[in-house]
DNA sequence: GCTTGTACTTGAAACGCATCAAAGGGGCCG
DNA sequence: CGGCCCCTTTGATGCGTTTCAAGTACAAGC
C-alpha cells in the first residue's frame, strides 16, 4: 500500500531518477528499449505520478478549472460541454467545481483551482459579480461566462437582450395582439430578456403587453399556476402570445393551458427562453431561444488559450454571442442534445480586444418558426 | 503579476515562515493580534496559497474525485449532486471530471486524480469494467458507481433488476395482458431490468411479452418510431403496456402514439425507466422507476469516508439501493428535482462487511400508481 | 531571584518531481 | 591512437508548503 515513487522506478529499473522522468515527459529523448524498459517497471509497479509535485517542479498543469453555480441546470452542462471538448482539443484537462448555488462556495473553489497553478478559470457567476475585480488581478488567466458586464477582464455571455428581442419579433411576425410575458426577472439575464422584449415592442403601441411575476424561482409549478389563472381568463381579455422567460415557465404554462382545455398552438402561441433540453421532450412542441452555452463553453477555452499563448495578451475583451430561436419536440430534442451541431451556425461575435469596449452582436439568419 | 508565496507574506508581516503557515492551517495556535497581522498582510498581498505545494508537503487534500461518463445524464448528475452535498458535509471538496463517453479519457482522469492525492476518487464506469481490478491496487479509496459485479471492491449500484421487477409488478395490478418492452440492452444495467421484467413475468404465462429492440442509442426518436410502428398494428395486436427501458424512450414513444390517435393512458400504458428529470415535463404523465442516483452519490461518498477513518477498512462492500416507482408530470416534476427528498424513503441497504458475499436488497412500501 | 511552566514562534527538513548543466560512451575522422 | 562530436543518461538543485523539535519570552510559584 506504500506509494512507489519515481525513484522506486528508478532503481528497480537500474536506471536513474531523471531518465524515468525523461520517459514521463520527453520519451523522444531515450533510447528505445530504456523506455520500453521503464515503462514495463512503472507497469509492474503501478506507479503513479504524483500530480503535486510535478506541477510543484514544473510549475504547469495543463488543466483548466470551471466553476459551474448548479449541477442540473441544461444551460450548465451545455458550457461545461463545450468547454470540456475545447480543452482537450488542445491537450488540456478540465476540471468542473459545483458551487452549489453559494457564493461562498464560489470563491473557496476559485481559490482552489487557482491555487491549484490550473492554467486557467472559468465560472460561471452567481447574481452578485462584486469579487471579481479582486479574482482579475490574480495571476491566474479566468474567464466569467454568460454574465456580461463593464468590468475590464475576459466575458464570454449569451446575448439575452437580443434573446427577449428575437422572441418578440416572433410574436410579431405571429400576428400577436395581447403578449403576456410570464416569469420573476431576478437575475440579470432575465432582466435583459425582459428588456429586449419592450424594445422590440416599443415601436407597436397597439400590440397590448402584459408582464407577470411568476414566484420566487420560476419553476415549472408557478409556470402552472399562472397558466391556469391565464386560462380562467373571460376568452377576450386572454392573450394570444404567451413567452415565458424560462422554458420550465413555459413548460409549465403549456400544461396549464392544455389541462384546462385551451389549444396550444391552436388559441394561444407559447414560447419559451433557455433551449433548455430538460425542458424539452413535452408532446406540445415549445419555441425557445437556444442561448448557445455550448459556444460560449467553447470561446471561454479559447480566451483562456489565447491568454496563455501571447505573453502579452489583451486586458480585455469582451464577447456576445447571438441565439438562435427554434422549435423542439420530445422526438428531436435528443437528437438537438448533439452537441457538436448546437447552434454553431448562429454564432456571431465582435470582440474589442483593446480598452474594454463593448462587442456589438446582433442575430441574423435566424430559422425561427413556431 | 509575480506571484506571491509564503515567505513574502512572511517577510511583510516581519514574522517566520512557520507562522504564516499556522495562520493558515491551525489559527488557534497564534495570538489573535499575530493572527490579524498575518490574515491583514494576506489579503494586501493577495497571496493564494499553492495547494499543490500544499498537498505535497503536507500529504492530504481534503477532497474527492468524481469521474462521470456524460455531464449530460440527468442520472449522473443526481449522483453528482448527492455526492457533493455529502462531501461538503464532510469538509471535502468535490471535483468532477467528464469522461465524455471515452474510456481512455476515463482511465486518463482516473489516474489524474489518483496523482493528484485526493482522498478518495469515484466512477461511474463505462461498460467495460475490465480494469477495474487493476485500479483497486492503488493507494487511493476508490468506489464504483452505478454499476454491480462481484469483484471485491467498493461498489453502490441501484438494483436494476428491481426496477425491472417493480415495473412488471406494476403492469400486473394493472391488468396488463399483452407487455411490450422497447429498448436495446446494451449495457448491464439495461439488461438487468429486462430480467428483472422476466422474472416477475415468470409465473405468469397469461401474459404475452413482446421485447423490441430500440436502434443503438435508446434515443426518444429510437422510441418514436416503436411507437409508430406499434400505433400501426392491427388494434387486437397492440400491447395494453408498454415498458420504455429509459425514460427518454417512453417519453418518444408516448409522443408517437399520442400522435397517431392513441390514448394514453386511456388505450395503452406506457411507463419508463430512469426517473430521468430530462425526459419529464411532457404533458402526459409518466410513470417511471427511479434509481436513487442522489442516494447513490452520497453512498459513495460514505463509503470514501469509511475507507480513509477506518485504519483497516473492509477489503469489500456491495452496496445495492432499491428504486421508487412514481408518477411524474410536467408540473410536479421540477418539484421532484428538490434534492434532498428524493427516494429517500426508499432506500435500503444491506452490505457486507466481510468477504465479497453479495448483498440483498428488497425494494418495499412502493407507492406505484399509474 | 531562581525554577518551572505556558504560550507562542522559529527555521530546518522533507514531500516527489522536472530541469538542466554536466558526465559518460560510442562512433568517426584525421 | 587521439580528438571531436553527438546521443544518452545522470544527479544535484529547487519548486512552496507543512511539520515538528527546538527556541524564546513571559508569568507564576517558591
Amino acid at each position: 500500500m506504500a506509494k512507489v515513487k519515481i525513484s522506486d522506478v528508478a532503481r528497480e529499473a537500474g536506471v536513474s531518477l531523471g531518465t524515468v522522468s525523461n520517459a514521463l515527459n520527453h520519451p523522444e529523448k531515450l533510447r528505445p528499449e530504456t523506455l520500453k524498459l521503464i515503462n514495463e517497471t512503472i507497469n509492474r509497479l503501478g506507479y503513479l505520478p504524483n500530480q503535486s509535485a510535478r506541477q510543484l517542479a514544473g510549475g504547469t498543469t495543463k488543466s483548466f478549472g470551471l466553476v459551474l453555480p448548479r449541477l442540473d441546470h441544461g444551460f450548465s452542462l451545455q458550457i461545461a460541454s463545450g468547454a470540456h471538448n475545447e480543452a482537450r482539443k488542445h491537450g488540456y484537462d478540465l476540471l468542473i467545481a459545483n458551487a452549489d448555488n453559494d457564493d461562498i462556495l464560489e470563491d473557496h473553489y476559485l481559490r482552489y483551482f487557482m491555487g491549484t497553478q490550473m492554467s486557467g478559470v472559468m465560472v460561471q457567476p452567481m447574481a452578485s459579480p462584486d469579487w471579481h475585480p479582486a479574482m482579475a488581478k490574480m495571476p491566474v488567466p479566468i474567464v466569467h461566462l454568460d454574465i456580461h458586464c463593464l468590468e475590464p477582464g475576459y466575458y464570454v455571455a449569451a446575448d439575452n437582450e437580443a434573446q427577449g428581442r428575437i422572441i418578440a419579433e416572433l410574436a410579431i411576425t405571429r400576428g400577436a395582439r395581447h403578449i403576456v410575458v410570464v416569469g420573476r426577472a431576478a437575475f440579470m439575464q432575465l432582466t435583459l430578456r425582459v428588456l429586449g422584449i419592450h424594445k422590440a415592442l416599443a415601436m407597436r403601441p397597439d400590440i397590448k403587453i402584459e408582464v407577470i411575476d411568476a414566484g420566487e424561482w420560476n419553476t415549472a409549478a408557478d409556470g402552472y399556476s399562472i397558466g391556469a389563472q391565464i386560462a380562467e381568463r373571460a376568452a377576450d381579455e386572454r392573450p394570444d402570445f404567451v413567452i415565458g422567460l424560462t422554458d420550465v415557465l413555459a413548460s409549465g404554462i403549456i400544461s396549464a393551458l392544455v389541462d384546462k382545455g385551451i389549444s396550444v398552438p391552436g388559441q394561444i402561441l407559447v414560447a419559451g427562453c433557455d433551449g433548455n433540453p430538460l425542458a424539452w421532450s413535452g408532446s406540445v412542441p415549445l419555441t425557445t431561444v437556444a442561448p448557445p452555452g455550448y459556444e460560449i463553453g467553447r470561446k471561454g477555452v479559447q480566451l483562456l488559450m489565447e491568454q496563455i499563448e501571447n505573453k502579452a495578451p489583451a486586458k480585455t475583451k469582451h464577447i456576445r454571442i447571438g441565439s438562435a430561436a427554434r422549435t423542439v419536440t420530445a422526438v428531436t430534442a435528443t437528437e438537438d442534445i448533439n452537441r457538436q451541431e448546437i447552434v454553431r451556425p448562429f454564432l456571431l461575435e465582435r470582440a474589442s480586444t483593446q480598452g474594454s469596449e463593448q462587442a456589438e452582436a446582433t442575430a441574423i439568419n435566424l430559422g425561427a418558426y413556431l
